[in-house]
DNA sequence: GCCAACGTTGGC
DNA sequence: GCCAACGTTGGC
């Protein structure tokens, strides 16, 4: 696998976590992803040091938040061996753990946040896997031009 | 292994 | 709150 830097857009709805309560933890558990293909990009191939756009969902100001990191190799899941998580994972064990996560950590808070109205006028973000129609994964792999031309937006 | 039913996501 | 898209579940 390539040891080049890699970049990643991860969700999250800011009533449950926002960038603001990253950067009060500085780093943090990307707990509760339950989805295959998200967890498979967290176990596969996120790296220590790749970069991450941090998405606010589902919330008054919809839009990207601010940077981080992947600060961890991958490791199981906590929630998933919690009764009473909401993420509890009755067929996972610890012999045999389902759902993988990496550790965040907080880079930076955008002075604003980067509307997905705005990422939807430039041109150059036309195949940021967010924008297509019907995507709902959590966790999108974004290329580093992609990357850099959404932190050019930023102000 | 198919596929209908159901649940969730997430923008609006 | 609506609804389209899509993943998961479970009966067959």
């Amino acid at each position: 696998m390539s040891k080049q830097k890699r970049y990643w857009l991860m969700k999250s709805e800011p009533v449950s976590y926002s960038i603001e309560h990253l950067k009060r933890d500085v780093v943090t558990p990307w707990s509760g992803i339950r989805n295959y293909q998200s967890r498979n990009f967290m176990r596969d191939e996120m790296r220590k040091g790749d970069g991450v756009l941090f998405y606010h969902s589902s919330c008054r100001e919809v839009g990207v938040a601010g940077t981080a990191e992947v600060a961890s190799t991958p490791y199981p899941d906590a929630t998933q061996f919690d009764r009473k998580s909401d993420y509890y994972d009755p067929k996972a064990t610890k012999e045999h753990p389902r759902w993988m996560l990496v550790d965040v950590r907080f880079v930076k808070q955008f002075k604003q946040v980067i509307p997905l109205t705005a990422l939807r006028r430039e041109n150059s973000l036309r195949n940021l896997m967010i924008l297509r129609p019907g995507n709902r994964l959590s966790i999108t792999p974004v290329t580093r031009e992609e990357f850099r031309t959404i932190l050019s937006l930023a102000s």
